[in-house]
RNA sequence: GGAGGGGUGGCAGAGUGGUUGAAUGCGGCGGUCUUGAAAACCGUUGAGGUGUUACAGCCUCCGGGGGUUCGAAUCCCUCCCCCUCCGCCA
């Protein structure tokens, strides 16, 4: 949520950043609702007021043993106009939020404007030494050979489930366990997090403190008995650990890192990209999540960044690095850099990881600040989050690239103390 | 799922219709005293909205929402959460 006083203040940028965005403009309605706002709480607050200081008046006098019903019948009457205006205040506020809770997050002024993920700018590559990136591209793609290994099973997933929920048996079984490990643990010990263990299912108020809610709505499942939504990132509940709370600056900066698994429902992408492990409704992720001051947030975009390259540079798999054009950043971000690994059987490259600055926008909506040491005022921070990383592709890019000529896998050398064996096949 | 109890400021804990945004204690901050610290004493200490150049002022908030009343932390309805006991259960 962006600051309606900012909007206010700044319509011209706000209304820029939506268009960078491409996303729908609906400033000056907004303006148009808060000047309403303001006009309606002028108006009952000065005969609340009235109301206060005479409700005391009828206190005193009935102590007196004095009549007041006067005082009382006409009080009656701003009681019922107070509420009234108080009605429609509520309604003006109400269609206001139900706005600005469709409002983007901001471009920051170093995110490109582009309108396509063709305008998406690559800011390094990186490749394992003495990497040929022809070598591989013969072999059998990850389902093919997931298939062949017996570690990978999409059609019993499509039997009990349906189609998009993998199932993974015996040896892949163990190396996606071994991933998830290694990942968590080399976060723990290399880059100071803490670790967090989140629940997979939030309610609704989750789900709009981080913006997933309204805009989402379509790609995430819901138990509607219940209300609570099959979380489609750990960054959901680990953002909404501090909703509603004020930290002190002492505690910041908050570095989450987490497990879960990550349902979505991807309505509407059926055919293009939907193989294996391509796109998924369910898949594992490692998440890393950071409540920061707002100055030191972007400098902590690029610490999250090197922290899951990191991950990559201990499995050797070759990645590019890319910051996300204006009309590629998703609803909530500021700044977004996407990682993707190799496929040499697909022949391109697959994100695994996303790692934005989401600066107060999700602070604001979930209502998660801190107080300032120095001057005790309290701020909105920042949240930030990175993909530490997804398993799904990135098992398609471990699987393809230590492919041997055989068929066989071997297992990258960092993930063989957590797997307790070094090839599969 | 059933029965009962409870949700008040950073924490503990008063308050059951009329200057109560809220006693008191602890904690925090500032000060006096001290070579320094502790103790003691004094003062101070919630958030949001509106408004203002900035103050002031005004309004709202005692789990969430709604209601009764001239007036609600206090009464009513509803939802949520916590605790105790029973049942069920990985």
């Amino acid at each position: 949520m962006l600051d309606l006083k900012f909007i206010r203040e700044n319509p011209g940028i706000v209304k820029q950043g939506i268009k960078n965005k491409k996303e729908k403009d609906t400033v000056d309605d907004i303006l148009n609702l808060d000047k309403k706002r303001r006009e309606f709480i002028h108006k009952t607050e000065e005969l609340k007021s009235k109301r206060n200081s005479v409700s005391q008046e009828i206190g005193r006098l009935k102590k007196a043993g004095e009549n007041a019903d006067g005082i009382i019948a006409e009080m009656k009457q701003v009681s019922d106009e107070i509420k009234e205006l108080d009605n429609q205040l509520r309604n003006v506020e109400e269609k206001l939020n139900d706005l600005l809770k469709w409002v983007p997050n901001l471009p920051h002024k170093s995110v490109p404007v582009g309108f396509s993920e063709e305008e998406n700018v690559e800011v390094r590559k990186w490749y394992p030494e003495d990497y040929d990136v022809n070598e591989n591209s013969e072999y059998l793609d990850h389902v093919e050979l997931g298939k062949k290994l017996k570690i990978l099973d999409f059609e019993r997933g499509a039997k009990i489930t349906g189609s998009g929920f993998p199932v993974y048996t015996g040896k892949g079984a163990t190396l996606e366990r071994a991933l998830i490990n290694f990942m968590l643990n080399y976060h723990l010990r290399h880059h100071g997090y803490t670790e967090v263990f989140p629940p997979f299912l939030v309610n609704a108020d989750s789900m709009l403190g981080t913006g997933q809610l309204p805009k989402m709505a379509e790609d995430m499942y819901h138990c509607e008995k219940d209300d609570l939504y099959p979380v489609p990132t750990a960054e959901v509940p680990i953002t909404n650990l501090h909703r509603n709370e004020i930290l002190a600056e002492s505690d910041l900066p908050i570095n989450y890192v987490g497990y879960s698994a990550c349902f979505r429902r991807e309505a509407g992408s059926y055919g293009k990209e939907s193989k294996g492990f391509l796109r998924v409704h369910q898949f594992n992720k490692v998440e890393m999540v950071k409540l920061v001051k707002p100055e030191t947030s972007y400098d902590e975009l690029e610490n999250i960044v090197s922290h899951a390259e990191d991950i990559l540079k201990e499995l050797k798999i070759p990645y590019r690095v890319l910051l996300l054009c204006s009309g590629d950043l998703s609803f909530a971000a500021a700044k977004c850099y996407d990682i993707e690994t190799w496929s040499p059987a697909e022949n391109k490259w697959l994100e695994a990881s996303s790692c934005s600055n989401f600066e107060s926008f999700q602070a604001r909506r979930a209502n998660i600040r801190f107080r300032n040491e120095t001057d005790k005022k309290v701020n909105y921070l920042h949240t930030l989050n990175g993909s530490g990383l997804a398993t799904s592709r990135l098992m398609v890019s471990i699987l393809e690239n230590y492919q041997t000529p055989e068929g066989k896998v071997i297992v990258p050398k960092v993930l063989q103390p957590y797997t307790g064996f070094s090839i599969i096949g």
